[in-house]
DNA sequence: CACTTTCCTGACCGATCGGCCAGTCTCTGA
DNA sequence: TCAGAGACTGGCCGATCGGTCAGGAAAGTG
């Protein structure tokens, strides 16, 4: 589709179209045929470029999951109190800065979690997860937790308003949701 | 896997692996082959059941559709302010009564959505995030929405806890995520 | 000019996909 | 007893999957 203007490399529209391609139809339903004909060139320069259709998904989400990782740290020291608001806010930036990353991250984690390049990925979800609930055990703030960090990374993917508007958004409705103390004040 | 022991029937267990599959590893990830191994007959079996694997699809989400309608159906008579309540009650329960099948149709409606079968699924989904913002058409509250509406239906799937917990959890995550007036009290 | 490197491709491979069909069981009713 | 119906299966089909390979075009480099 997109002719080679000398700007933009070969291998970085493969990966462009490949995270467009992943969170749209999934990592399964998308083949290597598919991402070729719309980067427009052949199957075989995807393999040339790439170790194979596993070592594209890992390279695409690899920039991501550093960030996680990176967010997970810094909020490793923080308080109970500090830790969710840090938590929400962080979140939410990563996943608008990687919107088709975290859908294919997130979408795809129980099966690509059999895979060891991902299988750091779930105690890392996990930490974020019991940030999001203030660290509190309690079934209904892991719940609540669960519920807004897949929400907003399925949400994010197909919404085309403009990040500033989407970032309040849903900064506020992840601080409503997971107020557990209902004299709080903003 | 599972002998037939003259109570339930082949197409029934067909069915009811077709669904775990599907909400497992999703639609495409999952084979003809890998639902016969796990029901235990012939992959000729499920297509002697069943039309095709689309078929199998539109059998397992039909119920939970046709509830869905009936759903939004009932929600269309009641005023702005009663409609958010009746909404997250009645959804958080048909999801609690069609967990699999919910993470079947709600992950996968992007994909589903050129079939006709599944046409006309999505002005659904529509209603009842409309339903769930109160009827508002401010970004803020569809983008809530949306956050509740897919978060519930993702985090459903494999949570083990009993239902009414999980029930009264969702419930309350639900209500404060989409809460707009600030000054409403329980 | 020749030589190397980089980028890319058509042709091909074995495996698996969804689907089809002839035929084999078992059970039932006349 | 036997004909028919329903349930089920092995074997096969064409298409497509991810992946390999030998080689060509283009661009430096000496």
């Amino acid at each position: 589709m997109l002719r080679a203007m000398a700007r933009v490399s070969t291998r970085d529209e493969i990966l462009r179209v490949a995270a467009e391609q992943f969170a749209h139809f999934g990592y399964k339903g998308t083949s290597l045929q598919d991402i070729a004909a719309e980067v427009g060139c052949s199957k075989a320069t995807l393999l040339y470029h790439f170790a194979g259709k596993d070592a594209i998904l890992a390279e695409l989400t690899a920039p991501a999951a550093r960030e996680l990782a990176d967010l997970v740290a810094r909020l490793a020291p923080l308080d109970d109190t500090a830790v969710q608001a840090a938590a929400i806010e962080g979140f939410v930036d990563l996943v608008l800065r990687h919107r088709r990353e975290a859908k294919v991250i997130y979408g795809g984690i129980p099966q690509f979690l059999q895979e060891p390049a991902f299988a750091d990925l779930l105690p890392l979800t996990d930490a974020l997860c019991a940030a999001f609930a203030g660290r509190s055990t309690e079934p209904a703030a892991c719940i609540a937790a669960e519920v807004v960090l897949s929400g907003i990374v399925t949400v994010v993917i197909d919404e085309e308003r403009e990040p500033a508007e989407l970032r309040a958004a849903l900064v506020g409705v992840a601080r409503r949701a997971l107020l557990t103390r209902p004299d709080d004040k903003d």
